[in-house]
DNA sequence: GTTAGCACTCCCGCTCTCTGAGTGCTAAAG
DNA sequence: CTTTAGCACTCAGAGAGCGGGAGTGCTAAC
């Protein structure tokens, strides 16, 4: 579907007021504000024709338009501008990442809370699939007389780890575990680790048998459990800041979907994924808790994997802006995750 | 200031009405429902003498009273009952402490989470001061030909990490180094750490001086930066659901104060620490931004040092039950964190 | 095709009123 | 002297009613 010229004037006309102000958007305002050189009679003319092919919706009979999910569609696709990002906010993004001295987990946790104070939305991070990890270390730490906790580094960086039971041994004993796993089983792909482990089994003494078990399960445990603390929001305070978000209902419908149902996940899968940063508005998000949210986000590379990274806000969300930041955030943690190789 | 039998009573029945419905309360309700034997008339002279000395408010010329800070304060102090737990409440509390598969962290988040799930209001956790803390592990694993991701795991099973500079060398030389570092700085309180690490610098070649000055740093920021991630907080959905928090602009102030301002820290340093759980009601937290809040919250053990744990919310809290709840999770934390010495 | 003019619609904010829950006071009863 | 019934008074909150204003669609003229 393609429109003519003036209409898709209109169109974006409509669009930007609509976002900039929140309020349904009448044929005057457009005419002052928007010189397109026709009069409101024209205009009104051009909106009755844009909300028959389903661009435009009105809240009731008689008060302005208000862009359909087709209508913001179409502005993202055709009609909206490229904007750079506001010195302000690259500036505040440059130094989240200038200072490399900060672990993984606080990077992510401090990234999303940027990207909510500079979209004024909601930031979220979903990090690469698990499987696809291969462990740089593992690595065990008495910690009493019958416990230790097992340290397990990945190569992306990430830290995990576990206490476990052992039987009571020497320091230079379990000195000796901690390097025989770690010399058998750092490097590989995550499916042949349990393989691994059991020829240890066979090689070393029984008594090795229970810590063993520990070690796979646990590893187990980071691919199967695929929700392991992979998923990243923040930035509720900035949310409700939004006038959408004026009613607590609202409010609270959103934060328990994305707290426990997975939404995110569920949206981020759905859908062909066609050029990137990928914008999902309102009902093209197949999960119904979405229905008045859009998402924008876009995928980082972790090493020969990749993680999302994005913003999820009301439906009249600043596109524009959003587009911007979500490409310098992939690409900030791109540089991130794969420094200087 | 002691109150004559009677008028204990109209308080308690005030309080504890206001508690459940949240709405003014006034005298012909508690001639009704809190069986007095007396008629409303005589409990409005008790009301007015209760609010003559400052036990409760009027919210306008002629509507019920609620509840003063100094009226819940007398409330608390003497006429608030011992309830236990709820089945339900301790049957959640007992199952996330049942799995003892799980780190520290995941474990302290999943606690908060438990506090505002049963008390409905939010739950934090404020982990033991660094000072206190000595490290049972410092740990080198390279993660590309010029960095190496230094892990250090503390006695009480938190695991920290961060990225570091190396310069090139053989994995069995990082292994050295690590090991070094591990025999020479492992088990030193805080304060000694530095100086064993300089000494290091000069027994061993200038070649590690970068790696062990980038080691100390981090020591260093863990203990200086006191809020090294010390505070969890959770449940923000949960106290959406208080009819106090049906204004956005509650929850915003609320919550940016909770998250920036570091307002818990202030309210638990401030006052005197009479008994166990401690009670700030309203304007008894000296923070401004506080002033309708009220915190229950107590201490749990963590070797030698301790931790805080407690509840935030509405002035009109349900402080029987946040009591019960706080002797809980304090109880059931010392106890993983001290676990059979 | 465009635009001015006009009748019509309907949301929104305003005031006004009414109701009901609650109070304090007074005077009678216990 | 304490308790209680009765009563006048207060005030928040819910509705009802009433413009005003922003907007529309339609028609007729340019």
């Amino acid at each position: 579907m393609t429109l003519d010229d003036r209409k898709a004037e209109v169109l974006r006309a409509v669009v930007e007021e609509h976002i900039e102000t929140g309020l349904p958007v009448g044929s005057r305002v457009i005419a002052r504000r928007y010189r397109l050189g026709v009069s409101p009679a024209t205009i009104r003319n051009e909106m009755a024709d844009l909300e028959e092919i389903g661009y435009l919706d009105k809240t009731h009979t008689s008060s302005g338009r208000i862009p359909s999910d087709r209508g913001y569609r179409f502005y993202v696709d055709e009609l909206m501008p490229n904007r750079g990002l506001s010195s302000d906010d690259s500036h505040i993004i440059e130094s989240l990442f200038r200072s490399r001295v900060k672990d993984v987990v606080s990077l992510l946790k401090e990234t999303v809370r940027t990207i909510s104070e500079t979209s004024r939305y909601l930031g979220f991070i979903l990090g690469p699939e698990s499987e696809t990890v291969t462990y740089k270390s593992i690595h065990l730490v008495p910690t009493s007389r019958e416990r230790a906790l097992l340290v397990i580094v990945t190569d992306i960086g990430f830290v995990e780890s576990c206490p476990i039971e052992v039987p009571p041994m020497s320091r230079e004993e379990m000195q000796h575990v901690s390097d025989t796993l770690s010399r058998n089983l750092t490097n590989l792909a995550v499916e042949k680790v349990a393989d691994r482990a059991y020829e240890l089994l066979r090689e070393e003494a029984h008594r090795y048998a229970r810590i063993v078990g520990q070690v796979v399960d646990f590893l187990n445990s980071l691919v199967t459990d695929s929700e392991h603390e992979r998923l990243y929001v923040g930035g509720t305070v900035n949310l409700l800041s939004q006038p959408e978000f004026r009613d607590v209902e609202r409010v609270k419908d959103l934060l328990s979907a994305v707290e426990s149902e997975g939404v995110i996940q569920a949206v981020l899968i759905k859908g062909d994924q066609d050029k990137d940063p990928f914008i999902r508005i309102g009902r093209e998000n197949e999960v119904a808790a979405a229905k008045d949210l859009s998402l924008v986000f876009g995928s980082f590379s972790v090493g020969r994997t990749e993680g999302k990274v994005g913003i999820l806000g009301p439906r009249r969300m600043d596109y524009s802006k959003a587009v911007a930041l979500v490409r310098q955030f992939e690409m900030k943690l791109s540089q991130y995750f794969s420094p200087d190789e």
